[in-house]
DNA sequence: TCTGGGGTCCTAGGACCC
DNA sequence: TCTGGGGTCCTAGGACCC
């Protein structure tokens, strides 16, 4: 059995944990330069507020004066999040973080679940001070599912149980597909298009038309809905891939000194994120993107993907990133937003990954050049067994270096390549 | 005037290899 | 003369999530 703890308007409750007075009005919390609502109260929806709507399109709502609203601020929110995870470990035997306002939890093998939910959503409001919902059932989805039920409808007093086939099954009848963990607009719409509406039309569908019609991906959460689980508990989170520092202007932008300020900003603010996770990258991608919401601008959206020496060290990151931004940069046009994304994030105590350097056709052809030599010099045997990862023999030639070939990866580099 | 930011996974299709 | 087929890797783009 599967937890899901959520903390009820999270941004908004963080807030309220310290300021009394914004409790029980409608509050809102915006996002970068305050453009759009990313969190609000119950009282803020009840006014008609909704999620990602752009705030300066809200003004004119009725009631709009009472809405309280804040710029976000995600150290507080962090930090909350921390101390909501801490008094949840003293209770469940494993928690894991999904986001930074979920928690799943390991209820296999606890005969009190629904009593420990009940007892972890007062803990965490008495002593982390952030209302919740629960929801539990036999599988992520589901037991994410149920969390949205407890908070939508009040009769589940905060915690909903979908452990029972039977609930489920009533539950499943009356609730749309949209509802469902996974499914997007674009899913739901194929799915209406075979008549799909409820989650019990969407189970009762045979898998293979799940696969054809949603790929695997639908055929996951059709499994997890029918109460077999796909997707585990995991203790340790998995490592990061990629880290991007992307941000709006406020206004238009149109000098290469602005772009080149902001680009070199955000270099170092990867940088320093991409130490602060004890990470080096070995790409980069650096993007210019004029405003989508001005269609009669003439519109620029240049990127620029490349290897990088692998590193985190912020001045060779700001020098490769300006560089890109340099030669894509062109007068005349309004720009909008820049952005870095550091790509290939690998740890510095393992093997780079640029060896294998698919953004480098030069030094891949270098690569090349040296198996073969390696082949002549040991015969075929050495690059074989160089080339033997635990799952069989794979064409190193073709492959980009992943983790679990570490070990072959250095026994080739010890032969020289 | 003012429309967020940071992620992951999957697929299709091209390039390339043998 | 017959002009393949199995496989991998990579990228771009779509979809989804919070």
């Amino acid at each position: 059995m599967f937890g899901l703890i959520d903390g009820n308007a999270f941004y908004c409750s963080c807030e309220r944990a310290f300021a009394p007075k914004l409790r029980g009005k409608p509050l809102v919390v915006l996002s970068n330069n305050d453009g759009c609502i990313i969190a609000r109260t119950s009282e803020a929806k009840a006014l008609g507020l909704k999620m990602g709507e752009p705030w300066h399109l809200v003004q004119n709502k009725p009631g709009i004066e009472q809405v309280q609203w804040l710029s976000s601020n995600y150290e507080l929110y962090g930090d909350m999040s921390r101390r909501m995870y801490q008094v949840l470990e003293d209770i469940f035997p494993l928690v894991e973080p999904y986001s930074i306002d979920e928690m799943f939890l390991d209820l296999r093998g606890l005969p009190n679940a629904y009593a420990l939910s009940h007892k972890a959503r007062d803990l965490v409001r008495t002593i982390a001070k952030i209302p919740t919902c629960v929801g539990i059932g036999p599988t992520k989805t589901i037991a994410k599912l149920a969390n949205a039920i407890a908070k939508d409808q009040p009769n589940w007093h905060g915690v909903c149980d979908m452990s029972d086939p039977e609930v489920r099954h009533s539950i499943y009848m009356g609730t749309a597909l949209s509802e469902v963990w996974g499914m997007g607009p674009a899913s739901v719409e194929k799915a209406a298009k075979l008549g799909v509406f409820s989650i019990q039309d969407f189970v009762a569908l045979p898998t293979e038309e799940v696969r054809k019609v949603l790929t695997v991906v639908g055929l996951r959460t059709h499994a997890e809905l029918n109460g077999q689980s796909c997707l585990a508990l995991s203790l340790v989170p998995p490592q990061k891939k990629m880290l991007a520092c992307t941000r709006s202007f406020s206004r238009a932008v149109t000098t290469w000194e602005e772009i080149r300020q902001a680009v070199a900003t955000y270099a170092e603010t990867a940088a320093r994120r991409l130490r602060q996770a004890g990470l080096y990258a070995a790409g980069m991608q650096v993007f210019l993107q004029t405003n989508p919401f001005a269609p009669k601008d003439p519109q620029y959206s240049p990127q620029r993907t490349f290897g990088i020496e692998g590193t985190s060290d912020t001045r060779a990151l700001i020098a490769a990133a300006l560089r890109a931004a340099e030669r894509m940069w062109r007068p005349h046009f309004r720009y909008h937003k820049v952005g870095i994304i550091l790509l290939d994030l690998y740890s510095p105590q393992s093997v780079p990954p640029s060896l294998f350097p698919s953004r480098d056709p030069k030094r891949s052809a270098a690569l090349m050049k040296a198996m073969d030599a390696l082949g002549d010099r040991y015969g075929r045997g050495a690059v074989r067994i160089a080339a033997t990862a635990p799952e069989g023999s794979w064409n190193m030639k073709r492959s980009r270096l992943s983790p679990r070939y570490t070990t072959a990866a250095e026994e080739m580099l010890t032969v020289g390549v």
